[in-house]
DNA sequence: TCGTTTTCTTGACTGACTCAAGTCAAGGTG
DNA sequence: CACCTTGACTTGAGTCAGTCAAGAAAACGA
């Protein structure tokens, strides 16, 4: 979890304006990963009082554009979003409960897998999502 | 494209009643890979005149649960639906447009690709999505 | 300090999808 | 073959994530 300082840089350096929405919104993004917008809306009222949910929509695709956080979205589930960037990994998804943890890749760099025939496409991200159960599903629920 | 007569056999071995809404919308999908909700409605209505919405929804609601059908959903788009099932292929989905194109998986069987940690999930399928630019956006935009 | 420009607030709106209640018809039963 | 049960379809209202637009506020360069 970086310093207040550090956001404040990484928003410096992608030349948005650093307001006080925005290194909420960056910090509690930084410290709930995966959570979806209505998490990170509260989560940023708790730290700022009143905010609009307008304004942290406007934020995160601010954030998104620039590169500092990724937007995720499963099927089946709302936008998320991770600080986690660059680093090409991946995503295992409970088709229970909806949770998400990350899967390192093991290439790190997009993209990590080749299509067999591409279509004539230029390709430059494999995504993948592992689905299946987590362990707390699973226990509650055995096959 | 199957026949008639076919399509109403995979509806019956399905346990699912034969109508002809749902002849019509299995037979649409076949016929428009990759079509969203709203152009399967309009297809089904050429076809048998007036259809409800929510028939249209329930019956690939149904479809999709006896794997007759797939829904697909990357990020950013509404729901498609594809007939090929069973062969765990991938897509490859253009950012400019959002054409979709298949792609066969080089393994052929679910899970095609092992995750480097599972944190404890039961993975079963590995779902892959190739981004990039299709030939056409790639020829009215060239870098 | 001032002015420009971007960002934030407020509030209405859109569109995909779902819920619920009642009607209808597929296909098994006698 | 007629009846009946059960699942499917219609109609219409509702939900919810996300977007649009206009004006007020604040960041930050000069």
């Amino acid at each position: 979890m970086p310093a207040t300082e550090e956001l404040e840089e990484m928003l410096r350096s992608a030349t948005l304006r650093v307001t006080r929405p925005r290194l909420t919104v960056l910090e509690v993004v930084h410290a709930l990963p995966h959570a979806d917008t209505d998490s990170i809306i509260a989560a940023a009222r708790e730290r700022l009082g009143e905010v609009s949910h307008q304004a942290v929509y406007d934020v995160l695709r601010a954030l998104t554009a620039a590169g500092l956080v990724r937007r995720i979205q499963p099927s089946g589930s709302v936008a998320r979003y991770e600080s986690r960037v660059a680093d090409n990994h991946h995503h295992v998804v409970c088709r229970s409960c909806g949770a998400i943890a990350d899967v390192d890749c093991a290439v790190g760099h997009a993209p990590c897998l080749t299509a067999s025939d591409d279509h004539g496409f230029r390709i430059d991200e494999a995504e993948v999502v592992y689905w299946g159960t987590c362990a707390d599903c699973a226990a509650a629920a055995p096959a």
